[in-house]
DNA sequence: CCAAATAGCATCATATCAGTGCCCTATCCA
DNA sequence: TGGATAGGGCACTGATATGATGCTATTTGG
């Protein structure tokens, strides 16, 4: 459906709202009842972020969770790769594995040829690479410009 | 999930097959059984097409679907938006009118504040100019790339 | 008239996801 | 030392979206 899950929506909430509380630790519970997160769901991912070392937990009373990195260096992209996996758009490249060329060396379950699988590869790595380009600190500063390198403007012949 | 329908990808496909049969009208059983792809399932996601004006239909026999504007001037992003609307990445942009600015009017059922509305609306408006600048055309000439302009490597710290 | 093909609608099955409950372990503090 | 707080792990349920199929009507060419 391309679109990021509640959980990945939840874990880019918690963790820009660590970056603020930086260093301290954050009880899920507050992160949970600030937002309006169910406590028990965010504890999940979170549980999953610390899992991907992307915080650090502290557990008993008066612990909580912390980032384990720089705001600057966690990415949507890590953290979308934490929650969800990578993301592949075709059924297509599930898990083939990539040949030098970046070409697909998987099968397509389609027979017997899918016209769209290497190209579309070319376009999920692309998504991919913005996000893996997209800190944290990004998200936070939203003056900044989310992808560092302009892209292209949008083309005319849009139809939509 | 991040991931595009299996109906998109299949109308993708229809889609780059018509590129090659120039003009002449394909039935959906031909390009079915080409790809092994379930029938009715096929027929419904080109009907959507056509609605949306990216085929044209011709019933009757020896009817069948045709590209209804040149390879070039169909994107990705036409496509996509055809069959399973805009990406949202998070709920919160769900139907949100946008501002002169960009910047999402509408509520996020997160409150008190969402603090990634914004910013990840850019990263899906990035996103999305990307599928609009990938026409049918760029997907069968593999040899040229997809997006224009080169973006960063992949950084090393991509999860799985 | 018949066969082929689209148009439209309804339905079923399944996978994923959102959300919750229960129990355990760890830590702080009185 | 015991209680309260907080994370860790697991299993489970319900909701939703999607994949897939079937049936019928309508159109068109031979």
């Amino acid at each position: 459906m391309l679109q990021l899950t509640k959980r990945t929506e939840y874990g880019l909430i918690a963790l820009v709202h660590m970056v603020d509380q930086d260093g301290t630790f954050v009880s899920a519970r507050e992160i949970s009842e600030f937002y309006a997160i169910p406590r028990r769901l965010l504890a999940e991912v979170l549980k999953d972020l610390c899992r991907a070392s992307l915080v650090a937990s502290q557990r008993g009373a008066s612990g909580g969770y912390a980032l384990a990195h720089a705001a600057d260096v966690i990415t949507v992209g890590d953290v979308v790769g934490a929650l969800e996996g990578a993301p592949t758009l075709a059924g297509c490249e599930s898990a083939g594995p990539r040949g030098p060329n970046g070409a697909s060396s998987g099968e397509c379950d389609l027979e017997p040829q899918c016209p769209i699988r290497s190209p579309l590869h070319r376009l999920r790595e692309s998504i991919w690479r913005q996000m893996h380009a997209t800190s944290l600190l990004a998200l936070t500063t939203s003056t900044l410009p989310v992808v560092q390198p302009r892209l292209p403007d949008l083309p005319a012949n849009a139809a939509s």
